[in-house]
DNA sequence: TTTATTTCTTAAGATACCTTAATCTTTTTG
DNA sequence: CAAAAAGATTAAGGTATCTTAAGAAATAAA
């Protein structure tokens, strides 16, 4: 698990044993089972989480009390209710495991205290940021210009096992379609 | 214009004056009329722009040839193409003034070598990508939960001048719908 | 001030996608 | 293994929004 974080640190900004150590001494690793839920709505959202094995969905409940998936969270990929951590103010949103997953997580307070003993960390939070910026707006650019039916091939083409870890009516939900409306377009082709 | 960016860049961290000098010193201040572009499709993005006065529009271009605004810029805000930006990529996206705009433009190299003199920086970017990060979040929310109609009066709701500032083809581009559709919503109210 | 350009509106017909509701299939649980 | 729960499909009818096309209004240019 530490080997894993200083192989993701090392994407971005090499680190040695002792800062991932240094580092390593603010996470606290948890698991939640399948269906778990790592935030939920109304929640204050203190912590980033590092998931280093399963998969999250971050979810909101619509007007209509539908679900609408944003985003899924999987390995190697730093999760969190964005809003809710840097404003600090209740989360709109649901993180859910859908799957047994592990995480590493690390408190607000925890964070800023890693960044004053070890401020090469505010760099790489600043890139990751920045690659997490570029992965939502890729998704809102896909939005903005295709389909629901152009957005669920590109799915498919992008990531054909994800359909497979993923009950489908979830991925319509991520699609901003019906789960009526994907069966549809799954059976004209 | 120093004195903007000061107060500017005290929202996140404190500065001292001889600090935001140093910064100052990379930042190259650069105007542009009316219907002028920052930045056009396939130019590299090699900028983040500090808009001191005026309003830009972010667009691309769809593959019916339609303009589709993804963003506006105004006075103290950061700008640029993070995607082409972060991974050194062509831009799929134009920048252009939509009123007389000055800027303060500071490249990536540039930037670099302010993070090294001035460690402060990182940590002001840091926050400054997290709080873009939100905001890029509550528009998405906003397009998943809303209809057209309610998102053309939210916007009115939020920020009842910018329709003053823009003309209502764009906000219709930038809300997702038609202008026709528009002009429809606002007829039947 | 006239002309050209840009922006906005109206209306009719088309379509992508939704809603509801019933049934079928698969997975989970006891 | 049976029963329950969760997920997927089908079909009919509905609605939000788009497309096209034409003309009106406003703004900018000559």
């Amino acid at each position: 698990m530490k080997q894993q974080l200083h192989n993701y640190l090392n994407r971005y900004v090499t680190f040695s044993e002792e800062e991932v150590n240094l580092f390593y001494n603010y996470l606290t690793p948890k698991t939640f089972q399948k269906k778990e839920y790592l935030l939920k709505e109304g929640d204050l959202c203190k912590d980033k989480f590092f998931i280093t094995e399963g998969l999250v969905r971050i979810y909101k409940i619509d007007l209509k009390g539908k679900e609408k998936i944003a985003h899924f969270g999987i390995e190697n990929w730093w999760t969190t209710n964005m809003e809710s951590y840097i404003l600090e103010q209740p989360s709109q949103l649901y993180i859910q495991a859908l799957e047994n997953t592990s995480v590493l997580s690390i408190s607000k307070t925890n964070l800023e205290k890693a960044f004053k003993k070890l401020p090469k960390l505010e760099r790489m939070f600043r890139i990751i940021t920045e690659n997490m910026f570029v992965a939502i707006e890729r998704k809102n650019e896909l939005y903005m210009k295709f389909s629901g039916k152009d957005r669920y091939q590109n799915l498919v083409d992008r990531i054909p096992d994800f359909a497979q870890r993923v009950p489908q009516y979830m991925i319509a939900s991520y699609l901003d379609i019906t789960p009526e409306y994907l069966s549809e377009i799954r059976k004209n082709k």
